[in-house]
DNA sequence: ATGAAAAGTGGTAGCGCTACCATGACGTTA
DNA sequence: TAACGTCATGGTAGCGCTACCACTTTTCAT
């Protein structure tokens, strides 16, 4: 006699329970369950009172098993703590929260190398779409995302070369309208400072330096630079150190707010006029840049649509409508604040 | 003739290819990658190389379906932005990558029905751990975690019934600390200011009346809260709305650094000096508290290291050996700076 | 030397679900 | 009326892995 493995599940409902209280074949309740419209009006019904009467809930490691598709995103970010990722992942998350899929985070840290053992390991899973943060992955993780065998979407940037689909904005074009705001608001002797310079940071620099060449203002001894990962913090010191060079300088355009916020608080702090004696602009348009005294000037960028967008991108792609636009730009907005406003 | 369904796979190496190519049963592959000490040093040696040969990755939908086990922690936080909650979950991040443990990140928006329906979606995944933020769950939900047949960890607070396993710290104490410097430091009419009370928020501000009362000094006017998501901006409405109500304010204790930071730059703003006129306290202690200025005083929490201990416990507890000390208080700091320094 | 336990290995039978094909009941067209 | 499609449903055979047992070989105490 054949003893059936003690149901491992705990108990819990199967498919095959459904099906056999409302009557029918479990490849009908699956049907029923996915694709209702292929189902008869009334089958249909006895089955949803089974399903609900029982509290039947799909297995998904069956599910993935099954149909070699797991209903899971995976998502690749740099950094979780980030507010910037932060908002990408919770539009991810928002756009996903009504169906089925799960998010699988991964957390590159910055690193390309982490970046690539992380996709080595969601392929197995047979993600049903991939959102990667950035546009410049290694070769091999390039492959790797094309190989995927699902939607891929590349966010915060574009670029010319999508692996399949983008969603984001020029940071080239949101550093140079930065700085270009200063040149504009009259300011000559404008720094860069930046912290963990990634590539998005390097292509700000990039847009900056573009700006301040036009101008005839650049001056490599302008920038202060470090690969230290970026706080508040970081930006005063950073701040200091470009004072100390370059005591003439009269503005910054920081990489990112949370430079920028350390800026404005050493300005404070050692009684610095802003905007009078120096012009602060940051990047991202962090809420607080708002309410901050002076008010900071910034680059807004739209982190959570991003997300959304991503989403909806690779939703589309898997119904099979890809849509024709592969690259979205959703731009950015500079926020003229009273921190550049002399 | 049986035509073998197209592999689905893509081609993928599965374990019967790793088992064919080592010359050995698929079972002891399965056992050589999980349990190596079971598998003699020779075969484990063959099997290793015909893996890397092969390039040969574990399926983890097929392993969680028939182990009834996937190897996942679902996490639950009731935002993704809050940078207190993301650094919880970069804290379980980082000390689950080394392991084969992947994250199931569940958004709960700060609501006890969306908790329910999360828990309901992650039970049939059979989770190897859960790890929740708070201690207040429905009724509904604390079953959910009792019968989840899994380690369970409640983070962010400590409190006197845990479902299984806890780790924080007490948020009334914190209140109660913070309330009790400000009154130290001579200030007599101090408000609470509060968006967002959720029930941490709640024990905080319950911690701020009992210093109140114990020194004779609690009065409800005192005390400004909205159940609106908190923000810098917000912070700064709140402030003035708690100023204009009692204009004899000479500080205020606020429910998170983001509030905290939001009066400091209305102070800024107002001309109102700090901490002379207005002494300030804020909760968390972000990285920027000690940078602005003045410096913010705050309470330290230990979110990263909440997530870590929050790892730790579930693993050890996967293993079998639960922790003999079910509920663990990692406790806070008072961090003393200028913002109540006269 | 002998029995018994321990260690190492493999076969079989699923885990819960869905892809694929088969079936039968209906139209629908010529 | 025959031939053909279409629709609704079900049966069967896996998806890739591991639990459970069975079997052999080794080790060890007596």
């Amino acid at each position: 006699m054949i003893k059936p493995r003690s149901r491992r599940g705990g108990g819990r409902p199967t498919i095959a329970d459904v099906a056999r209280k409302a009557g029918v074949g479990a490849i009908t309740v699956s049907r029923a369950l996915r694709e209702p419209g292929r189902v008869s009006e009334d089958l249909r019904r006895q089955i949803e009172s089974a399903v609900n009467e029982l509290g039947y809930v799909p297995d998904p490691n069956a599910r993935a098993l099954a149909s070699a598709r797991a209903e899971v995103f995976g998502v690749l970010v740099p950094s979780l703590t980030n507010n910037v990722f932060a908002e990408v992942v919770r539009g991810i998350y928002d756009s996903l929260s009504d169906g089925p899929f799960r998010i699988q985070l991964g957390n590159t840290h910055y690193s390309g190398l982490e970046e690539e053992r992380l996709l080595q390991v969601f392929g197995p899973q047979r993600p049903a779409a991939l959102i990667v943060a950035g546009i410049d992955q290694t070769p091999a993780s390039r492959k790797l995302l094309e190989t995927a065998g699902c939607p891929v979407v590349q966010v915060m940037e574009t670029g010319l070369d999508p692996v399949d689909m983008m969603v984001g904005f020029s940071h080239f074009q949101g550093g140079k309208a930065a700085a270009e705001h200063l040149i504009e608001a009259g300011y000559r002797r404008i720094g860069f400072i930046g912290a963990r310079m990634d590539p998005r940071s390097q292509r700000r620099l990039a847009g900056y330096r573009a700006a301040m060449e036009a101008a005839g203002l650049f001056d490599p001894r302008l920038t202060t630079t470090t690969p230290v990962p970026s706080s508040v913090t970081l930006g005063r010191e950073l701040f200091r150190d470009a004072l100390a060079k370059v005591p003439s300088l009269d503005a910054v355009f920081c990489n990112n707010d949370d430079i920028a916020l350390g800026v404005l608080f050493e300005c404070h702090r050692a009684s610095i006029a802003v905007p009078k004696t120096i012009g602060i602009v940051g990047f991202n348009d962090l809420d607080m840049m708002e309410v901050a005294f002076p008010s900071v000037t910034s680059v807004r960028t739209y982190r959570y649509e991003i997300g959304r967008r991503a989403v909806a991108m690779a939703l589309a792609a898997i119904e099979g409508n890809r849509p024709e636009q592969r690259v979205v730009d959703l731009g950015f907005e500079l926020k003229r604040r009273e921190s550049t406003a002399r």
